[in-house]
DNA sequence: TATGAATGAGGGTTCATTCAT
DNA sequence: CATGAATGAACCCTCATTCAT
């Protein structure tokens, strides 16, 4: 009758994948052994695998865990108060944020280089995630085009596809250069490219 | 009397480098084999060890080979004999193209993981190249901006981080989306937004 | 005031042995885990341990109870009302029909291989229960020669033996082959092989 | 340019499931490691999975070796020159020869087990050749009944099977009592119960 | 007493690297 | 120079056993 709470297995499950996080993040994934992850977590290597499956469960939760963050990131984004544009701010606010933590962009590139290999489910996902932030992005610019904030003649998918690629990309620079990055600086530039009224229209 | 000529063992080694560089973007870095990689080339097992001290070795000569192509193709757009504003383009045209290979895009990947890892090397190397990329964009703008092409306002080293992570992110997009990233269309989409007119200074 | 009975415990101990010996004859001696022991019996796994010292100690046991499981059809056989041949008729009887349920067989062949292997006490009792099943029918055999049931000129130990080996080659048949083989009919040629008398004596 | 005859592969293959069979019988088969088959063999852990898939495929093989031996015995004794019974005897002395060493039985009675359990091959292939005995011996019984050499109205079949159990039980029992069985008097036994003309046909 | 989470040693397997041929 | 068989360390995973509750 001992009595195991369905929070003591959540807050196992999550400390498990956080340390995997951790430790993807600092060894990579196929670097990464389950040992460490378990060691980080406090743990024996055996107590792993009572939560979860394997290694490839715990690649997939961690990924997974990534993905669920970004997205309540852009939900947070979208419930601004303000207008569209405001929002498309915000969203890359919080992006951005995020990406100037290594670990998460350790995991985000992992998580790209796992979709162009072997082996459906994270190619899948990630395929499918990316798309959602695509779209999202697109219907907040198209959004505030509509609202006059933003430039009527720019194409609004390919607009996101820009947006969407520079917040992976300064992330990425950010991991290479260690700080050199100053998000809230390259935000500001980007809204002065984005939003401001253009004298021609070609 | 062995002859073995210098011609020769360049071949073998670029063989093996190019080799190492398709096995490492299909398997991965952690997951490739010497073995696949001899395979790959041609060779046996053993024969890879003859050109190279070892596996670590391959990495760094294959990060090194990607490094080196990005590096002549700014030195073609530097060379362009338009303006300023071309070179950049140019040079944006022929780095996006390069994105556009997954094989490249994978290998800057694990390149950039590996910068963010122990080893010393692969980070020291990945950041001064880096810092090389930017600095020789930044410089493009400022002529840019001296020759009149580009909107003196804009800051030219925040523009040049801009850019440089955008090729990234491309990159990565164009990864994850497999084939959903028009090159051209994009490019044409960021010279309207940089080197427009803008109707205020702001 | 914990009132624990030995009606319980020897329940308990009943039923997990019982468990054991499914289990093990389900999956072998060795691929049984203790968990689906547990689980076969309805226990927790560390219940286990609080009426076996350990895994071992819970072979041994299964192997036990299928000694005394043969043991008891012996005896039953040896107070048969009938005469001697009638004896060994029914000590064959019974000791082909434990042999055409797997499980029996299966824990017998385990307790065989057992005994070729290290570990001291399975191989000794194993060893010192066959001597006590072919001494028993050798005995038999006597007494039914004596009593002119048999033919006097065959060797009771060799006799025994071959008798021994045939319950066990049978039951290990029927396992492999899976209801191909016919108690019934195979003891009545085995009657009809022995008990018949010869014309000649050599 | 190495040059690695058939010759040489075949040799390790050979000794590597030789090593297999001895480390099967003296451990089991699932308390066997690769380590210890391995350092029977004279070689690394890693060396045997060049010549073998693995554990399962090394199993199968050594088992594959035993159907094997038996074979060959059996196609010897049916190419016996002498009449039929003198096939059968012969056959029974080859069979129960290789059941005297305890190697042989070992790995018959975790045939036997394997067979009764999950995983399909083993199972297949065990009932498959059981079959093979059984009918080759029924062959044989018929044929020496033809010839008048036995009783007609002995069932074939039935004699077979009994036949075929003994030698397994026979083993089985050696293997027990370790070197309590004596082959050729057990023989000789049984060629009078089965051979011998008998009074009355019942 | 009973539970089942946790431990950690040990097994199967892979693969970078070496070296006899 | 090239080959590829061999080595052996290290990984993922399982499971007998323990122990706090």
């Amino acid at each position: 009758m001992t009595r195991v709470t369905q929070a003591h297995i959540d807050a196992r499950v999550g400390a498990i994948r956080n340390a995997a996080r951790t430790v993807f993040a600092r060894r990579g994934i196929e670097g990464a052994t389950m040992s460490e992850i378990a060691a980080e977590a406090g743990l024996s290597t055996g107590a792993i695998y009572r939560y979860f499956q394997g290694k490839d469960d715990l690649i997939a939760a961690a990924f997974a865990e990534g993905r669920e963050r970004t997205r309540q990131a852009f939900e947070k984004a979208r419930a601004t108060s303000g207008g569209m544009l405001e929002a498309i701010i915000e969203a890359g606010r919080l992006s951005l944020a995020e990406m100037m933590d290594h670990e998460t962009v350790c995991l985000d590139l992992e998580c790209a280089l796992g979709s162009a290999r072997a082996g459906g489910a994270i190619g899948e996902q990630t395929r499918a995630f990316r798309e959602y932030t695509i779209d999202l992005v697109e219907g907040l610019v198209a959004a505030a085009q509509e609202a006059g904030e933003l430039p009527p003649e720019l194409d609004a998918r390919g607009l996101s596809i820009v947006l969407n690629a520079l917040v992976l990309g300064l992330g990425l620079l950010e991991l290479e250069m260690g700080g050199r990055v100053d998000a809230e600086e390259t935000l500001a530039l980007l809204v002065r490219l984005v939003a401001t009224p253009r004298s021609g229209t070609a």
